[in-house]
DNA sequence: GAAGTATAATTGGAATTGAAACCATTTCTA
DNA sequence: TAGAAATGGTTTCAATTCCAATTATACTTC
């Protein structure tokens, strides 16, 4: 019988599940202060960091799906928040960016953003945080050569 | 105007893409070789450390939704991983146990797991290990009270 | 010990998500 | 430069997830 590590010392386990609280509870300060949805907020954001973008480059910054994308832009567009013009250099896409509503909501919004930052790391030392940082980082980067060389199992005949 | 932060920056958001690649990493391995998916396989790690529990117990160790325990229990037993048994103590709840076939797996499974973390954090030294642990902890105990003595903005007519 | 309240499990339905198909335009290549 | 392949964006559909209501049993209290 092999050592059975209970489930509460496995890291990614742990790594979720604070992923998942921390996620849980910005989503709904955002939710209940300004109706945005996480993928909404996450485009507001680089949009008004970088000013406009193609769906295309949002998708390759948010990390996200071109559909999750796609549907943000949709809702802030109808919610006047940003805006489509045309993009000279290619029919196919649209350059999104934020109206004067959004920008003020951005505003608003990224002060929050910090805030909460702030405040869930505020037991740290400096140290502390890049080393978090620095280590979440490391994390993706092993990530990168982690596949398929991989350990053989019996597959319990699941196709 | 304030320091608007790149999205990269913001340490919730390297969290939340951190998590969700490790995860979904974690999820196809696991789903390609047993055919299980995340909540099954907490279940069945559960279950296959502790004995016997109901599911009112797997949903308190596994912070998992009542409804996604349900299922999952459903799922193992159809497989016929897992077996209920009537529970003398309170006759609405079954106490739920791995079968033999589900020790089977778990003692399949368990390895995997370790392996996959192993290889996740290689690069890691062992006190960046404890670093990473403890400030997952932290985060979490933060949480805690992180609660509603919040910022104050408008909030754009949402209600 | 009957009535009301609380709790474990389950079910049903609504919202969210993701994969694949699809359309329009652009880029490549012969 | 016509045809083929690729790409940005959108839509559709199926799976998953999440919430609210339901059922059955247990506990409380009068």
């Amino acid at each position: 019988m092999q050592p059975t590590i209970p489930l509460a010392k496995f890291l990614p386990y742990q790594l979720s599940i604070t992923s998942n609280a921390v996620s849980g509870r910005i989503a709904q300060e955002y939710r209940a202060r300004f109706g945005l949805s996480v993928p909404e907020w996450r485009v507001m954001a680089v949009l008004g960091d970088s000013g406009a973008l193609t769906q295309r480059e949002l998708t390759k910054r948010t990390l996200m799906d071109k559909v999750a994308v796609n549907r943000a832009c949709k809702v802030l567009e109808e919610r006047g928040l940003a805006a489509r013009t045309p993009n000279a250099q290619d029919g196919r896409s649209h350059h999104l960016d934020l109206t004067e509503a959004g920008q003020a909501m951005h505003g608003q919004i990224m002060p929050l953003a910090l805030e909460m930052e702030r405040r869930l790391f505020e037991g740290f030392t400096p140290e502390e945080l890049g080393q978090f940082r620095a280590l979440l980082d490391k994390v993706r980067g092993q990530l990168e050569d982690f596949d398929d060389d991989g350990i053989e199992t019996d597959n319990y005949g699941v196709k």
